[in-house]
DNA sequence: AATACCCGCAACCGCCACTCG
DNA sequence: GCGAGTGGCGGTTGCGGGTAT
């Protein structure tokens, strides 16, 4: 502690390398090895300091650095491994042949963080964001019901959204192979909700959590179920090449119905631009596959949620 | 054509862990 | 056991090229 770093002694050179410096770096060190990174400068015949040569070294002039971009493999490699291990750029690099640390740390920084972020995934914790973000308008808009908020649903759809933000209530998204796209990893029962379940149907799993509650209409009173179901669809695109798309939906059914028929709210809307939808990124090899839909903003508005209501009570 | 802005990446900085005398 | 020296790691910076206005 309190050392004066090793740069500032002597003068020495700071900023990018020329091909001189790189070419006496080589060759000294191909002849005689590295030996102590401190004393390698002088016998170099370079005015750097240790650590600027070793960097420069290890990130670059080392003849088995693999250059140029990241495969798919390497994405998803990078992706598993930093959910695992967070930031240890090292660790994670000595997972990937012929990559650095700085380099991936880089990568991460520029490339794969920004597009977790866009796509709703919490960098560092690895659970999605937007989806329950795109779910925040739809439960305050039921909230908003005049009948609903009467009776105090807001806070219990707050608790719903709390309760998936909860770090490993969903996880592997990034994994093409397993199908918890969005879906809880546990399948205890949900503490939120009256009754959730898991079901596998061909190609699809799916977990439905229905809630009741009570709603005042009309001087009389009914139970109103909400449900909010989270899919996963597992598509086979050939010999060992399976992708998941999610899905989330929530609706609303009446107990007055005999029938019992849901009012399922209409099918998410894609909003992630035509650059980035799930399907090319599917196709570029198997990247990270999370919904980033939206409900439309007619949902929201007065003359919808009035018209549904009736529907339901 | 000029300027502003953005993005990617190489390099630096400070801290920590390990080694060795 | 202790402290100095060294290597390594992760966060951050700033330059340079590309793109938008």
């Amino acid at each position: 502690m309190g050392r004066s770093p090793c740069c500032d002694e002597n003068n020495l050179k700071k900023g990018p390398w020329t091909p001189e410096e790189d070419q006496k770096l080589t060759d000294h060190i191909q002849k005689h090895g590295h030996g102590s990174w401190r004393a390698l400068p002088k016998l170099a015949g370079l005015r750097r300091c240790g650590k600027s040569c070793r960097l420069r070294w290890t990130n670059y002039l080392r003849p088995d650095i693999k250059r140029g971009k990241f495969s798919s493999e390497e994405e998803n490699s990078i992706l598993h491994l930093h959910s695992i291990l967070g930031n240890k750029w090292s660790t994670i690099a000595s997972h990937l042949p012929g990559r650095t640390d700085n380099e991936i740390k880089n990568y991460w920084n520029t490339h794969l963080k920004k597009r977790l972020i866009q796509m709703g995934i919490d960098p560092m914790t690895h659970q999605p964001k937007t989806d329950l973000i795109s779910c925040l308008p739809q439960l305050i808009s039921l909230a908003n019901l005049k009948e609903l908020l009467q009776h105090t649903q807001l806070t219990q759809n707050l608790q719903l959204l709390n309760l998936f933000q909860q770090p490993g209530a969903i996880t592997n998204y990034y994994n093409p192979k397993l199908a918890t796209n969005l879906m809880p990893n546990n399948q205890e029962q949900n503490p939120y909700f009256s009754s959730n379940y898991l079901q596998e149907v061909g190609d699809q799993e799916r977990v439905e959590m229905s809630n009741f509650f009570p709603v005042e209409n009309n001087g009389g009173s009914q139970q109103l179920q909400q449900q909010i179901t989270f899919i996963n669809n597992v598509k086979t695109n050939g010999d060992d090449d399976q992708q998941v798309v999610g899905q989330c939906q929530m609706g609303l059914m009446s107990d007055k119905s005999e029938s019992a028929t849901w009012n399922h709210l209409p099918s998410l809307v894609d909003n992630s631009g035509s650059n980035h939808t799930n399907s090319q990124e599917n196709s570029s090899g198997g990247g990270p596959v999370v919904s980033s839909n939206y409900w439309p903003e007619f949902l929201f508005e007065d003359s919808f949620l009035d018209e549904n209501l009736k529907e339901i009570c």
